[in-house]
DNA sequence: ATGTTTTATTCAAACGTTTGAAACCTTGAC
DNA sequence: GTCAAGGTTTCAAACGTTTGAATAAAACAT
C-alpha cells in the first residue's frame, strides 16, 4: 500500500518523458537561428501562446470561434510579420489529404494540349485543389516515372491527356489499387472502366467530308492518321460514311496514311511529303482532307512549293483547330474540338469521383463524346 | 536515498507512456482495413520486421549494408506485392527537403514558353529534383496565389518565365525572406539581385535590320512592342543602330507601336491592324519588321487581304521563332532565341544556387544574354 | 571466463501540423 | 463555500517517414 503511494509521490520518479513544454523550451535554446522556414512554434514563442492555439487561429479551424478576438489578432499579426506560410507537407500528412490533382500530359508541346489544360485549370480553380502539372514529353519512361511520382505525392485524382503513348498496363493496376480516380481526355478507355472525354471523331470526319462535298468537290484526297493513334480509325469511318451519303466513292489511290509519329510536329512533314507524292504521281484531286491541322499546314506548304495555291487550285482541310491553323494565311478550315470544355468536364468528373469516394460511394465510369464543329476559314473553296 | 531507489523499483510507476511496440500492436487491432495508402507499418507487420528496418531497406539508406540479404529481399518483395509507394509528404517533412523546383510561367499558352520549359526539364531531370509546373494564365491574382503555394510547398528553388506580368513587389520580399533562390527567364532583373537569362534583344533587333538592309530594302516599317514589355526598348534600339550603320534613316511615320497586350495571341490582331492602317495611309514600304512572330503572321494576313503577296510585294520579319512561324506558308524569316538552352541554363543556375546555399555559401546573381540567330525562311526577299 | 569487435535489428525522437479531450480560469447560482 | 457552466487555452497523440543511438546476438580474440 505504501509502495503505491511512494510511487506517486517520489521526488524523482524515473523521468521517462519530458513534457511538451519542456521540449519546446529546450528547442528554444538549442536552435539559434533556424535556417528553414518559420513554423507555428516560432509564432507561438513570439507571442506567448501555445502551438495549438496558433494553429487553430491560423488554419481557421472551427475551434477558432472560441479564441478571444484579441488573441486572434495578435497571432495573425505576428504571422504576417514573420512571413509565415503553413508547411504543406506537415499539413497534408496530418490531414491525410493532399488537395492535389495530377494532370499528366503526354506532350505539352502539342498545341492540342493547351486548351484542354486551360479547361482543366478553370474547372479546378473553384474547388480547393491544386493541379500538379506533368509533361511526359512523349517518353514512355518519363510517363511511368511521373505515374510513380503521382502515387508518392498522394494525388487524390488523375487526369491524363493522351491521344497516344498511353498504354494502360501498370497504370491501372497501381492507381486502381490505391483508389485514385482517373479521367482520360482524348481517348475512350471506358472498356477499362476509366471515365473518358473525347471528341466524336466519327462525326468530325463526316462533318469535314460533307463540307467538301457541299462545295462541289468530287476528287478528294484523304490523309489518314497514324495507325497507333486512336483517333485515326473513327475519323476515317466518318469520312467514308459522309462520302457514301453524298454518293461519292473515295478513290483508294487518293488515300494516304501518315507514318507513326515521333513528335506532334511531325505531322507537318508528313503533309508536305504527301503533297510532293501526289503531285509526282500525276493523280488529280481538288481537295485534301488532312488528319489534323499540322498535317494540313504541311500540305499547304508542299502545294505552294509546287506552285499551287490554296484554295484556288486545291482546298485543304484540317482537324482540331489549334493556334497555328488560325494564324496561318490562308487560315485553315478545320474541325474544331471544344477542348476547353472537354478539359473542364474532365476536371468536374474527377472532383465528383473524389467526392463520391469520400462518402463511400463508387462512381461508375462515364463517357462523353464532344460534338465537333466546322470552322470555315480560307483554305477551302469550290473546286477550280 | 531510499526514496530515489523506490522510485526506480516501484511496481506501478505511473504508466506514462506506451512503448512503441505496444502502440503498433494496438494499431494492428484498431485498424481493420486502411482506406488510404499502404505504409511502412503495413509492410513491417506483413513480414515481421520493425518499421525501421523496412525503412532502411526500402530507402536504401547507408545502414542497409548491414541488413541481411535475405531480409532485404523479403522486404522488397513484400513492398512490391502490396504496391507500396513512400509517402512524399512524410518523407519530405522528415528529411526537410522537398526535392522540388517550382517553374512558374506567366502564360503557358504562349508558344514562346514551351521550348524554355523543355530546356528547364532537361536541365532538371538528371538532378533529383522534380519540377512543379504552374501556369499563371496572365492573371496577376493567380500569379500571386501560386507564389504562396510555392512557399507552402517548400520549393527549394524557383524559375520564373516572364516576359511581362511579373512585378517583383511582394515576391522578392517573401521568397528572399525564406531563402528560395530565384532565376528569371526572359527579363533582366539583376538590378533586383535576381539571376536572369534572356536573349540579347539589342543584338537581335540589329540582326533583323541588317538582314533587310542587306537585301536592299530602304523603306522599312517597324512595329514596336508594347510599352509594358521589357523586350520592346532594346529591340528597337538595335534596329535603330543597325539602320544608322547602314546609313538608313527610319521614317518615323513608318514606326508603329503595338498596344498593351491582354493575351499573347493579341499580337496577331495588332499586326493585321497595322497592315490595314499602312495600306490605307498610302505610305510606301517594302519591308515590315514586326515585333514578334505572331505579329508578323498578322501582318502577312493583313497584306494578303489587301491583295499583296509576301515576299514578292513586301518582306516581313518576325522575332522569337515559335512553332506557328515555322509552319506557316510562307515560313516567316525570324530571329531565333535559343529558348531551350536558356531554359536549361536557368535550371543549372538554380541547382547551383541550391547547392551553394547548402554549403553555406552565397551565390552572386548572374546575367546571361543569349546570342540570337537569324533564321531565313520565305517571308523575306529583295524589294520589288 | 571475459572483453572486444562485428553484424543485424530495433528504439525513440524528431519533422510541423491538426484535433479530441482535458485543464484552467472566471463568473454566476445555489 | 461548493457546484456548475461557460469561455479560453493547452495537452498529447497522431500522420508516415528517417536516423543517431542503443541493443542483442554472434564471432573472435584474449
Amino acid at each position: 500500500m505504501a509502495g503505491e503511494d511512494v510511487g506517486r509521490f517520489t521526488f524523482d520518479p524515473a523521468p521517462v518523458q519530458r513534457t511538451h513544454f519542456e521540449k519546446e523550451r529546450l528547442r528554444v535554446k538549442a536552435v539559434k537561428h533556424k535556417p528553414g522556414h518559420v513554423t507555428l512554434l516560432d509564432i507561438a514563442r513570439a507571442c506567448g501562446f501555445s502551438v495549438s492555439t496558433v494553429s487553430i487561429v491560423l488554419s481557421e479551424a472551427p475551434l477558432s470561434r472560441n479564441v478571444a478576438v484579441k488573441t486572434r489578432e495578435r497571432i495573425r499579426a505576428k504571422a504576417r510579420q514573420l512571413g509565415y506560410h503553413p508547411d504543406a507537407y506537415a499539413r497534408s500528412l496530418r490531414r491525410r489529404r493532399s488537395q492535389t490533382i495530377a494532370v499528366l500530359a503526354y506532350d505539352l508541346s502539342d498545341p492540342f494540349c493547351f486548351p484542354i489544360l486551360r479547361g482543366i485549370q478553370s474547372g479546378l480553380h473553384p474547388a480547393q485543389f491544386r493541379p500538379l502539372l506533368m509533361d511526359a514529353e512523349t517518353e514512355r519512361k518519363l510517363f511511368d516515372s511521373y505515374l510513380k511520382m503521382i502515387l508518392e505525392l498522394r494525388a487524390e485524382g488523375l487526369i491524363v491527356i493522351a491521344s497516344w503513348v498511353f498504354e494502360e498496363t501498370n497504370l491501372l493496376a497501381d492507381m486502381e489499387k490505391n483508389h485514385v480516380p482517373i479521367v482520360i481526355v482524348g481517348r475512350d478507355l471506358t472498356p477499362s472502366k476509366i471515365s473518358s472525354v473525347l471528341v466524336d471523331n466519327e462525326a468530325g470526319g463526316a462533318l469535314a467530308m460533307r463540307h467538301l462535298c457541299a462545295l462541289g468537290h468530287r476528287k478528294i484526297a484523304v490523309i489518314r492518321g497514324p495507325a497507333e493513334l486512336f483517333d485515326s480509325a473513327p475519323r476515317w469511318a466518318g469520312v467514308q460514311r459522309a462520302g457514301a451519303e453524298a454518293g461519292i466513292r473515295i478513290d483508294p489511290r487518293l488515300v494516304f496514311q501518315l507514318p507513326g509519329m515521333v513528335d506532334p510536329a511531325s505531322g507537318f512533314e508528313g503533309g508536305r511529303d504527301f503533297a510532293r507524292q501526289i503531285l509526282a504521281s500525276g493523280r488529280a484531286c481538288t481537295a485534301v482532307l488532312a488528319f489534323d491541322d499540322l498535317t494540313a499546314l504541311g500540305v499547304v506548304r508542299g502545294l505552294n512549293e509546287a506552285g499551287l495555291r490554296v484554295p484556288e487550285d486545291c482546298s485543304v482541310l484540317g482537324f482540331d483547330d489549334v493556334l497555328p491553323a488560325a494564324m496561318a494565311t490562308p487560315g485553315i478550315t478545320t474541325i474544331r474540338q471544344p477542348l476547353a470544355e472537354m478539359g473542364s468536364l474532365a476536371a468536374q468528373w474527377v472532383l465528383e469521383a473524389i467526392e463520391a469516394r469520400e462518402s463511400g460511394r463508387q462512381k461508375a465510369p462515364q463517357l462523353y463524346k464532344a460534338r465537333p464543329e466546322l470552322v470555315v476559314r480560307m483554305s477551302s473553296g469550290p473546286p477550280p
